[in-house]
DNA sequence: ATTTGTGTTGAA
DNA sequence: TCAACACAAATG
């Protein structure tokens, strides 16, 4: 595949680099995109095509589309390339894998073809919690390989012995929260500067996210903006409680964390450049989460590099650190997941495993 | 011999 | 981003 294009980084710029078809081609001239040419569903229907071999029949579904001999394939695109999903001899089958994945790629707003996953519905929320435990390529691998459900079905078995709850805090502690995809939100991340680590003990929340997040009530006496700070209470992803006084500054005109900011540095082993975060739930508590990711934020969680907490790896039944084996249960080869090489490999520190 | 799924392109 | 098309690579 093209290696090319293995992180964010590179994103822009590899877009066809290492590829280049040497000339155009000029090829036969004439090919129409998109299925919009002309007319395409009237007469030729289900079952009748039997005498055209020529036009296949578009698929009625999102990320469907036909195969020559009849079966479907499902695709999906991600930053510019396709990633294949497999092919099923029902169109609709197809769908639902596109649907599967389009909710594991671009979370809970993601078109589908059918009804998406709601975290209000008791195995909506499994589900949604199972996709969130697997990188993209195991999900993709599951559904090329028609195993997606079979593991779903096995991972709620375990996952029945812990209340929502404690998943909530298990899945927290493997990977994070989930910005905007599963039961909590991203507020939003802050990559720390040197001082927020250093000896000045508060973390400047940035204006715009405090002010939006965090409303402190200031009451304004004699046109001075006074404030007395209030306590907030955020849980991390082991469930411990930070208590952090938050509170504006007037003489800096910003708004900081700062009593109980220093011991979560510590604690976490804070350095600059890491990344911290601040997620809510969605429900109505409202509760406020913390956690921290070393360096820059990673593109998709995925799946937990090297250092999980050994409770993680057990958890979900399967090496969340170590991709897959390439092999299903079938036995079947697998194309490894050189498939889209992303960069599922970057290494975190002690951040990681005390989110 | 078939089927999968990649290469490519035009359209949105 | 997406799907249509052609056809080479992968499978049985």
């Amino acid at each position: 595949m093209d290696t090319s294009c293995i992180d964010e980084a590179s994103a822009e710029s590899c877009t066809f680099a290492g590829k280049v078809k040497a000339p155009p081609t000029p090829l036969p001239l004439q090919r129409m995109g998109s299925g919009t040419s002309g007319v395409y569903d009237p007469v030729l229907e289900p079952g009748t095509e039997a005498e055209s071999s020529k036009k296949l029949p578009s698929s009625q579904y999102k990320g469907v589309v036909p195969q020559p001999n009849g079966r479907w394939g499902a695709q999906i695109y991600e930053r510019h390339q396709r990633v294949w999903l497999g092919t099923f001899g029902e169109e609709s089958e197809a769908a639902r894998a596109y649907d599967v994945a389009a909710q594991r790629f671009r979370g809970r707003d993601a078109v589908t073809n059918f009804k998406p996953l709601s975290e209000s519905d008791e195995n909506g929320a499994a589900e949604l919690a199972f996709l969130a435990s697997h990188s993209k390529a195991e999900i993709v691998d599951m559904l090329r390989k028609h195993t997606y459900h079979d593991e779903l079905t096995q991972s709620r078995r375990w996952a029945n012995k812990f209340s929502n709850r404690n998943v909530t805090k298990l899945l927290m502690s493997s990977v994070g929260p989930l910005p905007g995809q599963i039961n909590h939100q991203l507020l939003f991340d802050k990559v720390v500067t040197p001082s927020d680590v250093g000896k000045l003990n508060r973390l400047v929340v940035p204006k715009q996210h405090a002010e939006k997040n965090f409303p402190l009530r200031n009451e304004n006496i004699d046109n001075v903006a006074v404030s007395k700070g209030v306590l907030l209470n955020f849980e991390d992803g082991a469930g411990k409680v930070w208590r952090f006084r938050y509170s504006y500054w007037n003489s800096s005109q910003s708004y900081v964390l700062t009593k109980g900011w220093s011991r979560f540095v510590k604690e976490k082993s804070l350095k600059a450049g890491d990344v911290v975060s601040f997620w809510k739930s969605n429900g109505p508590e409202e509760q406020l989460y913390i956690g921290c990711k070393s360096r820059s934020t990673l593109p998709d969680h995925q799946a937990v590099p090297v250092n999980n907490s050994p409770v993680v790896v057990r958890l979900f039944g399967v090496d969340i650190g170590a991709s897959m084996a390439p092999q299903n249960k079938n036995g079947k080869r697998v194309r490894d997941m050189d498939l889209f090489p992303q960069h599922e490999s970057l290494i975190k520190k002690q951040c990681v495993n005390a989110l």
